[in-house]
DNA sequence: ATAATAGTGTCTTTTAGACAATATTGT
DNA sequence: ACAATATTGTCTAAAAGACACTATTAT
């Protein structure tokens, strides 16, 4: 019988002991343009200003179980989608509290309604996202954000260096479409060849040639599969039903887990689950 | 004039703080044969076991910082080559001291000579990587690694999860090679095209034709700077030398740090730097 | 019938791959 | 001259893209 043991025992005195917090990039296609899940922040710092919803990584707690524990804590439901690691922030330099440590969360999910106002953040809604990107290059575009003067928040109106942060995630996302299947991830658990058409468009912001992409999206091994049922009710013929076709020559996801608590094991939105044989061609292409 | 303010002043009391380690994927191209920087650990847990080159994050150091003084400590020499962040493990389940969160970094670099035995690890050298990875699908190969017996050692013979880092490493590795020009990054500052086709044969396992490989390679616009001079002494027709094309239509690198520390800014390890403009076409394809 | 969207056929352009042929060096 | 490696040329095959045309529904 072990006693449950103080955490941090053997580490040597000298290493950091450092506060982590999560943060989702929340993104959806609605309206056929990319959106991101984003809270107003009742507390300080940056309090009235739009953040990512996060929060800090609980003693005994996952990173991943985290990132689903804030995001229901600041939606009121349990989203859907594929949701993966993006990249690690910090410690230094981006939050006035001090070093913290921000691993951030990248979902990738139809669109859910928002249910609840949390306790420490307004009410989560969706915003689309193109406002809060830094501009293009090229020639000088529309203005970005009226930027509320006064507000503390260092970029793009978010808070913290969240702006960096969905900018990360969202080339995460549109670099993941063309080589991956995720694109399903957008999508409900049946959609046409329309709709997945239409998250390629809203994600890399181009026009596809719906001719084209139907036959390439249907014809490219461990894509799609058929539902068997079609469409009815909208003008025009009935389109085919679908579904993200079920994990097509996974990777054999390298250690298993180990001697961890059975049930709860190895985190599986941390396992590149049903991720791209990185030397496959790539499933889908942007216009020259 | 603010007092040295103690961390974490503001953090809400439930948070976890955890320590956080750094581990380095090392990769280097060496007989033309993907390898990784390896240590064998001087102290518990794992003594004696092969480990990924990392250590302790230090109150008030940065992420990269303490991956590339680690690699320093451990090698005796200050690395060259590109370093990016790879992900980050944890904290449950791999470290039994307990709780510890480790963020790995990836190097990408030429052949550089290990000098020095640091003092909590065995001289780090220069592994193969190939035995370390798990086998592949397919036909079962060749034998993993013997797994000296007694070997408190998880996987592949790696202490900690680190056969699994490695292999997330060498996965990364492999897809970057193939969307953008970091093959540059394991060839000295001056090198010909062969030896760039090495770096891809080597890393991505494959034989590639030198003709065809030569054409693509000097005609990838921001690929290859021609340095004017050639090759010299070896047998058959000199090469021409060149080097990695500077800077090609980077990515404007988001947040460029704001009030922290003038000279030690925003990590360049953690921006992205020169890296894909992801909606381009690949720069290189292994074969069908 | 008309409008609207879904899906197929076919041609053109682009890119990748195979491989002959030429170029330039050391021995 | 011969061996060895570098580099260019040319043809073929595969993939992407443009776009006419057919299919199937609602009104």
């Amino acid at each position: 019988m072990t006693e449950p043991v103080s955490p941090h025992a053997d580490v040597p005195p000298t290493a950091a002991l450092l506060p982590v917090t999560v943060d989702v990039v929340a993104l959806t296609v609605r309206d056929d343009a990319l959106h991101v899940l984003l809270v107003e922040r009742g507390v300080d710092p940056y309090r009235g200003a739009l953040a990512l919803p996060g929060g800090f990584v609980l003693p005994g707690e996952r990173l991943a179980q985290a990132a689903r524990r804030e995001l229901a804590e600041e939606t009121g439901v349990r989203p859907p989608g594929h949701l993966e690691q993006l990249r690690t922030y910090g410690p230094l330099d981006r939050d006035p509290r001090g070093p913290v440590l921000s691993v951030a969360y990248l979902l990738l999910a139809p669109e859910f309604g928002v249910v609840h106002a949390g306790s420490d953040a307004g009410g989560a809604a969706w915003h689309p996202v193109e406002p809060l990107l830094p501009a293009a290059p090229g020639p000088s575009a529309g203005p970005g954000v009226p930027t509320a003067s006064g507000d503390p928040a260092p970029s793009g109106g978010l808070a913290f260096d969240h702006a960096r942060i969905l900018a990360d995630g969202v080339e995460r996302a549109r670099a993941k479409l063309e080589y991956s299947a995720l694109a399903t991830a957008f999508c409900p658990p049946e959609f046409t060849v329309a709709d997945l058409r239409r998250v390629y468009e809203a994600v890399w912001g181009v026009r596809l040639d719906p001719r084209n992409f139907s036959r390439k999206a249907t014809t490219t091994p461990g894509f799609l599969a058929e539902t068997g049922r079609t469409t009815s009710g909208g003008t025009g013929r009935p389109a085919t039903l679908y579904r993200a076709a079920p994990n097509p020559a996974s990777l054999p996801t390298t250690v298993p887990a180990q001697g961890a608590t059975p049930g709860s094991a190895a985190d599986p939105d941390d396992a590149p689950a049903s991720v791209p044989a990185v030397l496959d061609p790539p499933l889908m292409r942007p216009r020259r």
